[in-house]
DNA sequence: GACTGTGAAGCCATTCACAGCT
DNA sequence: AGCTGTGAATGGCTTCACAGTC
């Protein structure tokens, strides 16, 4: 085992890792093969074991993993076996769609409030979250000690506001609006552009006839 | 040029270029170089001449790449050249948000309707969208020539309703629920999970300090 | 016999660097 | 001089295959 420097494909099977071993653990399986984890999230068993060797021992050869120990070990490697805050900004369709998604709540990640510079937007959503304006982002990022942003505003407004969020401390965003962010180098950002999904659809049905 | 076994991170630049070149064009641009392209999507000059060698030679030595024309290519090259009917199974907070997203209809995906098993969420959006059963998935899908759907219902009914779709002819799937389908090698499925992104960033957050 | 952990090999994408045009 | 197109070099992820352990 080396440590450092894992690859970014390893780390997205994680997630997916720990999705399947926390379902197979509240089914009460005790152990389980890395094959039997390859075929539940499509990758060959080989993979499964490469990737978890980046980070230590977990099984026991001849046998498998215990899912329970397995399970907490991968949750603590995402750092997911606690809460992070989040803010979301823009209380469109898509905000309020992510601030009502229970999969965030279950993996640990809190929506504290949502963002938006409209005032008619502004004031308390059903489910009892706050649309805030944006002049108490910075306030409530530095409060709560908030890390993680998700964008969804419209396209035009996306960079300014992922400059807003970098003012007030965010040093991870997540960004839905279809256009790519100039952000500082410290700063990580991920697009989740549905466009780019279904255009490479689109290619590979023109490939086909 | 050799044609064939395109690189699918190629095929996702390529939506990045074209949603670029489009936006230079409609600003009256007649020329750029790799290097403008580039520097706009984040990715450096030599990558982005490689990738449109796959498939012929756009440019001009020395002088760089025609807008309009570059545009059309890429365009073509992704098949948004042409309508692509789509249905959204799922009338959610995240269906309905995907049925009013613009970008979309810009990129020439045109949402046809939506489906939804709770017959209390059927009837008539108010921009006009129908919502049907499920029920009437196949006929339309059929009628339509529909070859590619959007899944956004919730994660326990993703995988039955990824086989409905694909009962009914559809050949391209968008999965927004937190799971990995198992779809026969003929049909294309593409994630777009935000659990999964959030816990790359959890990740890359936690490795720093 | 079954299954993990892991060097080594293989494969694929990115980057380099330069010849070829304008 | 400036910029594209591309073979060659590099780098990195995946797959293989087998020694090690239960």
């Amino acid at each position: 085992m080396k440590m450092l420097k894992i690859p970014e494909p390893t780390v997205v099977r994680l997630s997916l890792y720990s999705r399947f071993l926390n379902q197979a653990s509240s089914k009460g399986i005790d152990i389980i093969s890395s094959d039997e984890i390859g075929s539940a999230v499509g990758i060959p068993s080989a993979q499964v074991r490469k990737d978890l060797s980046y980070f230590g021992e977990f099984g026991i050869r001849g046998v498998g993993y215990r899912v329970r120990e397995l399970c907490s070990q991968v949750d603590k490697l995402l750092c997911v076996n606690q809460v992070w805050p989040v803010v979301i900004i823009g209380a469109g369709h898509l905000g309020l769609a992510m601030s009502g998604y229970r999969g965030l709540q279950d993996r640990g990640f809190d929506v504290i409030a949502l963002f938006d510079a409209n005032p008619a937007k502004q004031g308390e959503l059903p489910n009892g979250l706050p649309v805030l304006p944006m002049e108490k982002l910075a306030e409530t990022v530095r409060e709560k000690d908030i890390r993680i942003g998700i964008i969804t505003v419209p396209s035009a407004s996306a960079q300014p506001v992922a400059e807003t969020l970098i003012e007030a401390g965010i040093t991870a965003i997540i960004n839905f609006a279809p256009t790519v962010l100039n952000v500082p180098s410290e700063v990580e950002c991920r697009n989740i552009d549905l466009t780019v999904n279904l255009e490479v659809l689109s290619f590979n049905l023109g490939m086909r006839g």
